[in-house]
DNA sequence: TCCATTCTAGAGAAGGCATTCTAGATGACG
DNA sequence: CGTCATCTAGAATGCCTTCTCTAGAATGGA
């Protein structure tokens, strides 16, 4: 607590609050979720909102990146499994794992694209948005070490997809619903056939 | 021509003139493709399109089914191919292939999900949309029926992922865009992995 | 030529939504 | 108890989009 500085009045919904409405809001409405869905749900007046945040894209697009960031968070320790082949597998089921386990956050995460973002979202966001996709990157790449013993533009594509666009497009169309356990068999099988792929054409 | 029917006037725009320029709309703004959007690239007021069509949304769904429609047409002669393996394998390629083919149509069938449409799409469209799935499911069953003998519903399930689900993960982050031919044999990879699984769990 | 039909044309009504604005409440601190 | 920073509160604003409505043009038959 800083010399001078006055306490201010206690904030009756935290940021994380406001986030979650959002979420919620997304989970029910998708893409037309509109603010005061999240107003409603959060039971407080706009102002409330955009006392935090400069608009409803900056308000959804935040929500965004902290679904994002929790989806990262398992990932540092499931790369550090000893055996190559497991760690990549792990890394893939990690993807159907979370979407059975924090599904508002999966769909959330449905929303946008990182590509998109990256050009579209509020200017004020567009730096914490092109460092976001690091953690992921860094553990493709050192997946793609261990698999291959280099690290080749090819054999990076192969993991990406061995690891996230193919076990992400298994589940993607029942993102929010129930996962069944015999898609992690799936996942397993696909990934298995991608990372015996060469990393060469 | 029937009798006591009057010529009409010659229509200066198409019905497909119509939907090319919603596909190409949504090419550009996806969701977020208007009808302004759309009049301004036909060259024509709003008054030829409400002409037409009953609603935006009327629109853009009606330009969505051409789209799946077209996708649709090949399945039919791949399913027929004699080896049953082989057969799947194709089915499966199709679907990078066609985005390759058809980039507008392609990014236009990820606007909106077939199962949602049937519960919010306009009431008149949706007796169209309950009977469009049907050529791929039976595509489906007929493969699973040559692959497994029999048809159970988790040999469907399987088949749906090794044939549409996981090809379509595969390319969905670069629709729009080229696709190389290297996602291909990525395609071959999993979605032989996939059929290699048992129709039980 | 006149008429019925089908279309283009575009101004503007209507509605929904994000956003702003002003007022007031709250709490820490001197 | 007064002051200040921070927050709640929600009515009011204004934008943007869809959609309607009226006028008029093209076409071919009677």
């Amino acid at each position: 607590m800083e010399y001078g500085v006055k306490m201010p009045r206690q904030p009756k919904f935290s940021r994380d609050d406001v986030l979650d409405a959002a979420r919620d809001a997304v989970f029910e409405h998708w893409r037309s979720a509109t603010v005061s869905h999240v107003t409603s749900r959060l039971g407080a007046p706009s102002g409330s909102i955009y006392h935090r945040f400069a608009s409803r894209e900056a308000l959804f697009v935040t929500a965004w990146i902290r679904s994002v960031r929790r989806f990262q968070q398992a990932l540092t320790t499931i790369v550090e499994i000893p055996d190559p082949t497991e760690a990549i597998v792990e890394t893939a089921l990690h993807i159907p794992r979370f979407c059975r386990q924090h599904r508002k956050d999966a769909r959330m995460m449905t929303l946008y694209r990182h590509a998109d973002l990256l050009t579209t979202a509020p200017p004020e966001l567009r730096e914490e948005l092109a460092g976001l996709n690091t953690p992921v990157a860094t553990a493709i790449a050192a997946l793609t070490r261990r698999r291959y013993g280099r690290v080749t533009n090819h054999g990076l594509a192969v993991m990406r997809l061995a690891c996230r666009d193919s076990p992400y497009g298994i589940v993607r169309p029942i993102i929010g619903e129930a996962i069944p356990a015999w898609i992690d068999d799936a996942v397993r099988a696909t990934t298995g056939a991608l990372a015996g792929l060469p990393d060469h054409t």
